[in-house]
DNA sequence: ATGAAAGCGCTAACAA
DNA sequence: TTGTTAGCGCTTTCAT
């Protein structure tokens, strides 16, 4: 049966060609911009073209070219802002270098995050961008590579992995806020992270680079302090807000109440925030606090939070620079790029107080 | 140890149908989870494909049904708590009905909006979300619906366009903001919204639904309120933070200041915050505000800003379901979906000061 | 239940 | 320059 009422009817090369009389090969040409064709059989073939409302199917173009123009992103949280402003880093460069995002959430669960990887690769995507929830298991990882695609990695480190990776200065980071607050003369400082797991006992049960790192800095620090067993004040958990403040909750009722509190993100300082407020406290007077991330409302509380700054827009910008170049052909070994944090020094931060404790 | 695939071809039905010894269209049946085969058959072609690591190529899979899975979501600014939440709406009801998301950002802008969805019907999504960024162009939009593909609106309608939509109640929402305003004693209530443009002079100005609604209702309420020239006290043109600081400035240094701010959403509303303490004020003493969105941070400033509860997420959902509905073969009249708001009184309105005026 | 063969819309050799 | 033809990997008749 030829072509009767077909349901979506598109227009089609052919269908130019067809009105413009000219070959399917040199309306292609023309419509797909490459090899050469004259002016005059260009600008029929435009007319055609316009007249018949033509519209390249991407599919088709890339099932044969075997590129799709897109990048896949698969990020922890999208909601945090965090990723919303790395994902516009790397949406920045990829529409510059003419590539388009394919974005899908993991909430830093690793099914969800296999999931959407295999996704991705079934939709032929040319790169992959992953901010890997664990190193456990990272079969997928080692899948994505082994397709021939590349892949980079963003905020979080895997060593196993040779890949393109660009984080941020985890452990520096961490240990010069904690600086701050032993240095304020804190001695109960406690450390409020995302991952997974409800009691912390040493490094190895964390498998996410950058939480490690950091754990592991704000550690160092407080020993060098000479503060005894630091580690009892770190506290997993805090994968949401709900979770955050529940964690916080716990934290500020127990009868070892810190006085100064690091939090790895700007989602879990806000339910600190207001689990502080909520118990009658203030903040830096009775507890003090200092977060990862410079987000937007951090600078107009009372009184404004101290933070560590960092460049998240160059973050994503970096890694998609790092995999576009890859993506056009460039070969070398895996690079690895640290990116410098800031410490904003506001109001969030002061000596110990011993009020209800 | 697994065999590993070949790094520069990728296993297809073929291969699998040779390693397996059976034709190319049993193997594609298996993998491709229609048709019938036997479980003798089937078990064979299924450890074929294990051994080649077989992924299948969705991108031929949708070339030949015409189907891709895809959704295509076009938001004005994914940065905005707004958008973030109600793309985790419209990605949750997709996933469940087994459907992929491919976002984009307009950053409002039409051009860049006809882009988006320019490729992303490129790309043959199977329907597409939008939140147009404005009602004079629509032509893009036009084609979706011509190209057969369904087409949802996301808080913004457009009621030259025949298509399911869901906003929430945008004037209404306003009135009763302002009215809150208006019996605190208010005779200079200013409205600060995103949309682009310099001076407000009338309604037919506004091309965005929501706006135009929004300010409306404003204007609405002042007047029944016995405020004379309400309108020189709306203003446009706070489209990102950096611009909404200039517009709150603007309005807070003039010789006329209000005593009272209702902020479109809750970015602008951060930074007429922010301004306002600059500036030495007190939020509720000096200047009343209220915003649109209740946003994380608005509970915990000092004092924590009344705002008008919207429900984000449940609008993605809803419009995510109505699109869903009609891929999978619904056929009815387009259905205009208006979501009820509530109005969170906090601490951010006070009477009239006169202080500095 | 299985296989052979015809496309989907496009690009890419190769010919003319 | 332009045209012819052969696929890309998959689904889908239509036979068998």
């Amino acid at each position: 049966m030829k072509k009767t009422a077909p349901k979506t009817q598109s227009i089609t090369v052919s269908d130019v060609a067809r009105a413009a009389k000219v070959s399917k090969a040199t309306a292609a040409r023309v419509l797909g911009g490459y090899g050469v064709v004259s002016d005059m059989i260009r600008a029929d073939v435009l007319a055609a073209a316009k007249i018949l409302d033509y519209r390249p199917n991407e599919l088709a173009r890339s099932m044969t070219t075997g590129r799709s123009g897109i990048i896949g992103v698969v990020v922890g949280d999208i909601e945090n802002p965090f990723f919303s402003l790395a994902v516009r880093g790397i949406s920045d460069a990829a529409r510059a270098a003419g590539f388009n995002v394919i974005l899908a959430n993991s909430g830093e669960r690793i099914e969800d995050e296999k999931t959407a990887v295999r996704i991705l690769i079934g939709k032929r995507v040319d790169g992959l961008i992953v901010t890997p929830s664990e190193s456990r298991d990272i079969s997928h990882l080692r899948d994505i590579h082994r397709s021939g695609r590349p892949l980079a990695l963003l905020d979080r480190g895997l060593p196993d992995l040779g890949v393109d990776t660009v984080t941020i200065d985890d452990r520096g980071s961490a240990m010069r806020a904690t600086r701050i607050l032993a240095d304020a003369g804190h001695r109960n400082i406690a450390y409020v992270t995302a991952v997974e797991g409800h009691e912390y006992r040493d490094l190895a049960q964390i498998y996410t680079s950058s939480v490690r790192e950091r754990i592991d800095g704000f550690l160092t620090v407080c020993r060098d302090a000479g503060i005894e067993r630091p580690e009892r004040y770190v506290r997993l958990g805090a994968t949401s807000p709900v979770e955050a403040g529940r964690v916080a909750d716990k934290l500020l009722s127990g009868p070892d109440r810190p006085t100064a509190i690091l939090a790895s993100d700007s989602v879990i300082a806000l339910e600190i925030f207001r689990v502080i407020r909520q118990r009658g406290l203030r903040v830096s007077e009775d507890i003090s606090l200092i977060t990862f991330h410079n987000a937007d409302w951090t600078s107009v509380t009372t009184p404004p939070i101290t933070v560590i700054d960092q460049p998240v827009y160059a973050l994503g910008k970096s890694v998609a620079d790092l995999l576009i170049r890859r993506l056009k052909g460039e070969t070398r070994s895996p690079e690895r790029l640290i990116l410098p944090t800031t410490i904003i020094e506001r109001g969030s931060v002061g000596p110990p107080s011993n009020r209800g404790r």
